[in-house]
RNA sequence: CGGGGUGUGGCGAAGUUUGGUAUCGCGCUUGGUUCGGGUCCAAGAGGCCUGGGGUUCGAAUCCCCACACUCCGACCA
């Protein structure tokens, strides 16, 4: 009878017995998410919309002091602007959402509702960029666009998604393209240190790469069923869209130039990411450094005397401290608190009874490996921070090994289908660069590319593909 | 957009094959009890069974049509 309602209350399906109903449950029952009434479109539940909050504040922190500005442009895009780079327009086109009807009245030229940004962007550039005094440009917009997706999934596929659109323009190539690789890092280095989710980086093929852009560079994460997340991209954009807007400046020659782009996003898909790389059986484990509450003080036999009162005490002494505390009163029984919290994925548990507070005593509990603690109340915030980092660190670790260990070199075809139809995870191969050898491996295998990454290795001689020259090593999965 | 599954109080389900006016668990409310891993007991509130049409004396149940969610595939951040 007990065991009974205690599978039921909990209701987590098991990620070994369906990944993505496991991934579901977890959305719904830690409250990060709720259905609306429109396919595709979310409700992001206050605890959902405090980890966007916290992530956005660590960002935007970033972005601001490598010297961008934060601007918001219209919602509405209208067609002629959407229609003025070829193949932005074609990339987009297919999952646009149009507005037709202004009030009672058919509007002359519909408007697209932004599904991105760019064309907005220069539309606005070719305005305000005269000189090459009005270079570099260094701007970002927090918004949301939407993409009218055939099917969603919480947070990996919204037609409405959060996001951040960062667009910049620069006097030259060089400066443009340090530009890209430099929010490429400031990505990676957010993901790694952050949420401790730890990258490949890289540059995606032509095939691959954003609508309009000369190169995409992305950061590609491993979810725990060895599946791949492309969780952040910066694009190079050459002067492609700058002679399609006619953006011109006065560069120092008095000379008329075209001025060099970039764009770069994350959005809130990167929460799916964070709850497939680090959630177990239990539910949700938040990495500590953007978890809306680090630290849950729960009573034990709060009834008896003192002890609401003790718990309430060490509460805000650890708020004093900076950190985000929470304590639970209710007169739910600790173990329904302690399953309960585990759901939401609070990285530390603090336990505070009678025994406790004779002893001068409470106890830490880890998230993520359950490990238990007695420490002083003397010593307690020490403690708190010495075991949030040490949380943060064995997440990134255990993480860092799923990547690592299912990471494998193949060099002919036949190995990296089979490899993947037995592992999962990267396969890294030698490839010549055609896009026929990209289609092929995604028809047998069922693998795109991931990247070409950054730190080349060499596991072969020749394209693992067609067996031709070889030009690059590049990374192949399974993606989201 | 193709293929499958599901739709019954807030949630999860039984009931559908063989039509007879809805059942159980969780949750919720109130009172008591317990408290170091989802306590226990009692009393209560809440559903015209996704929507629309049809068959029938009678439909959650049979037929038709919509819609939604979900999984797999194609496409995409």
């Amino acid at each position: 009878m007990a065991k009974e309602s205690k599978k039921q209350v909990s209701a987590i399906t098991d990620m070994e017995q369906d990944f993505a109903q496991w991934y579901t449950d977890v959305c719904t029952k830690a409250e990060l998410i709720d259905y609306s009434r429109v396919k595709g479109m979310f409700i992001l539940r206050p605890y959902g919309y405090a980890l966007w909050e916290n992530i956005q504040g660590e960002l935007d922190r970033r972005f601001k002091e490598t010297g961008h500005e934060n601007v918001y442009l219209p919602l509405l895009i209208p067609e002629s602007l959407l229609q003025k780079e070829k193949d932005h327009v074609e990339g987009f086109a297919p999952e646009c959402a149009w507005v037709t009807v202004g009030g009672s009245e058919d509007l002359e030229e519909r408007l697209c509702i932004r599904p991105t940004s760019e064309t907005l962007f220069c539309d606005h550039y070719a305005n305000v960029i005269k000189s090459w005094r009005d270079l570099p440009k260094l701007y970002n917009q927090w918004c949301s666009v939407l993409r009218w997706e055939k099917t969603s999934r919480p947070f990996l596929r919204h037609r409405e998604f959060l996001w951040q659109e960062g667009h910049t323009m620069h006097e030259t190539a060089q400066e443009a393209i340090e530009e890209t690789l430099q929010m490429l890092e400031v990505y990676a280095d957010f993901c790694e240190n952050i949420l401790a989710m730890p990258v490949v980086k890289g540059v995606k093929t032509d095939k691959e790469k954003f609508s309009g852009a000369e190169n995409t560079y992305t950061i590609e994460c491993m979810m725990h069923d060895r599946k791949a997340l492309q969780s952040g991209t910066s694009h190079y954009f050459g002067d492609g869209f700058a002679r399609a807007f006619d953006i011109t400046f006065a560069d120092k020659e008095n000379k008329l130039s075209y001025p060099h782009q970039t764009s770069w996003g994350l959005s809130t898909r990167i929460i799916g990411g964070i709850i497939m790389t680090h959630g177990d059986n239990s539910g949700l484990v938040l990495p500590p450094r953007i978890a809306p509450t680090q630290v849950m003080v729960l009573p034990i036999a709060q009834h008896k005397e003192g002890v609401i009162e003790a718990t309430g005490a060490l509460a805000a002494r650890l708020k004093a401290a900076g950190f985000r505390t929470k304590t639970d009163v209710s007169d739910q029984s600790p173990g329904w608190k302690f399953a309960e919290y585990e759901m939401k994925g609070v990285p530390l548990r603090v336990e505070l009874g009678p025994k406790d507070i004779e002893n001068n005593q409470c106890v830490i509990v880890r998230r993520d490996t359950g490990e238990k603690q007695f420490v002083s109340l003397d010593q307690v915030e020490a403690a708190v921070s010495a075991a949030l980092d040490a949380v943060h660190a064995g997440l990134y670790q255990k993480a860092k090994r799923n990547l690592e260990e299912h990471t494998y070199a193949a060099k002919t075809l036949e190995e990296a289908k089979a490899i993947q139809a037995e592992h999962g995870g990267f396969i890294k191969t030698m490839w010549c660069g055609e896009e026929a050898c990209e289609i092929r491996m995604k028809e047998e295998a069922g693998m795109t590319s991931r990247c070409i990454p950054m730190v080349q290795e060499q596991v072969g001689d020749c394209c693992a593909i067609c067996g031709g020259k070889a030009k690059d090593m590049i990374y192949w999965g399974v993606a989201y």
